[in-house]
DNA sequence: AAAGCGTGGTG
DNA sequence: TCACCAAGCTT
């Protein structure tokens, strides 16, 4: 395979310039080959929102994003609640936090302009070694090494690697820097995570119509199906725990803004009390008659099952809760809700 | 440096 | 139903 870094740049450029998928964040190769460059406003927050996302979830939040906020400095100066508000149903919510950071720290420290270096994005926050270089890549063409989810497993793959992740990381960096041409990084980036995403898929990849067939290891070996291997995760364990829904009667809900830090962190949430493996005592926010629902939510977290019990209470106007505060019903979007938050109010609101 | 941090799609 | 997986970052 010595002639795999030879050759693998031309066949991935060639292949995408016939095969890149339209999104759009993206300058179709046609136009990229004509030097025309994406907005780096429009690269860093599609980067940030593919985090562990996929295309297909990001695709809504991207739009909403741009069209509401259409520059860095909009972004920048919006409320906090109003972005935590839009990321509501995407995940990883420090992503958010750190967008709004980020943002401000560009508006404000570097007049709105984003650097323009791996080395310089890298300081920013919320961009680490991957969506540093992929920036740099896309938006300045800078030959970067970008190494994402998708670039590790066509590493291990082409290379037939066996050392599992995340230890076979700094080999598989190494491979993808030996593939890293001088020209038209920023396409090569995107043609090689394209490759992962749509044909070197995790399961069943779709070796036959692949570019790079008849140099890679892992398919003449047949061990490319079952790349890159892993070390073995943790089980999750259930955790309980209770949240109390109340209304008032001129129709406003009783919500809480969580704590910045931690899971859910900055996002709005019935009060309740700790989430753990045996019940947490619970007071309620506010005096009330409360009464438990049947059933219970169900949810997963990334590293933990949830079984959330419900209790719910319609309260007067001269209630003075202890904990939130009422949100007005003309103000309440349950889809501004994280998405456990969201599957506890479908399941009361026909108490109500 | 290992653990914490979401969600929806898929087989 | 359920484990696995996706364009990772932070502490």
């Amino acid at each position: 395979m010595r002639d795999l870094a030879e050759a693998a740049p031309a066949l991935l450029l060639d292949w995408y310039d016939r095969h890149a998928r339209d999104l759009p964040w993206r300058v179709p190769p046609a136009q990229a080959l004509r030097g025309v460059r994406p907005d780096p406003y429009r690269v860093w927050l599609s980067e940030v929102m593919l985090q562990q996302t996929t295309v297909a979830a990001v695709r809504a939040y991207f739009a909403a994003f741009t069209t509401r906020w259409p520059t860095v400095q909009a972004l920048a100066a919006a409320p906090d609640a109003e972005v935590m508000g839009e990321w509501a149903g995407l995940g990883y919510y420090a992503r958010a936090r750190n967008l709004l950071k980020c943002a401000r720290v560009v508006s404000d420290d570097h007049g709105g302009v984003f650097p323009d270096t791996a080395d310089g994005l890298r300081t920013l926050p919320g961009i680490g070694s991957y969506t540093a270089a992929a920036i740099a890549a896309i938006a300045f063409d800078r030959p970067a090494v970008v190494v994402d989810g998708n670039v590790e497993r066509v590493m291990a793959r082409l290379f037939d690697v066996h050392t599992p992740l995340p230890a076979a990381k700094p080999e598989l960096t190494a491979k993808a820097a030996a593939l890293t041409p001088a020209e038209r990084p920023g396409c090569h980036a995107q043609a090689v995570m394209d490759l992962g995403a749509t044909v070197c898929t995790p399961r069943s990849p779709a070796c036959g119509i692949c570019p790079l067939m008849a140099h890679c290891a892992g398919r003449a070996a047949g061990t490319a199906p079952d790349l890159p291997r892993k070390t073995q995760k943790q089980p999750k364990p259930v955790r309980v725990g209770l949240a109390y829904l109340a209304r008032r009667s001129d129709g406003a809900w009783l919500l809480e803004t969580r704590p910045d830090k931690g899971l859910l962190g900055g996002m709005l949430g019935w009060p309740g009390g700790d989430w753990a493996e045996t019940p947490q005592a619970a007071p309620p926010p506010v005096e009330a008659d409360w009464r438990d629902l049947p059933g219970e939510v169900r949810h997963t977290f990334t590293h933990f099952h949830l079984r959330l019990a419900l209790r719910v209470a319609d309260v007067g106007m001269d209630a003075q809760p202890v904990r939130g505060h009422f949100v007005p019903a003309a103000q309440f979007r349950p889809a501004d809700l994280p998405t456990v938050m969201r599957k506890a109010f479908d399941m009361a609101r026909g108490a109500f």
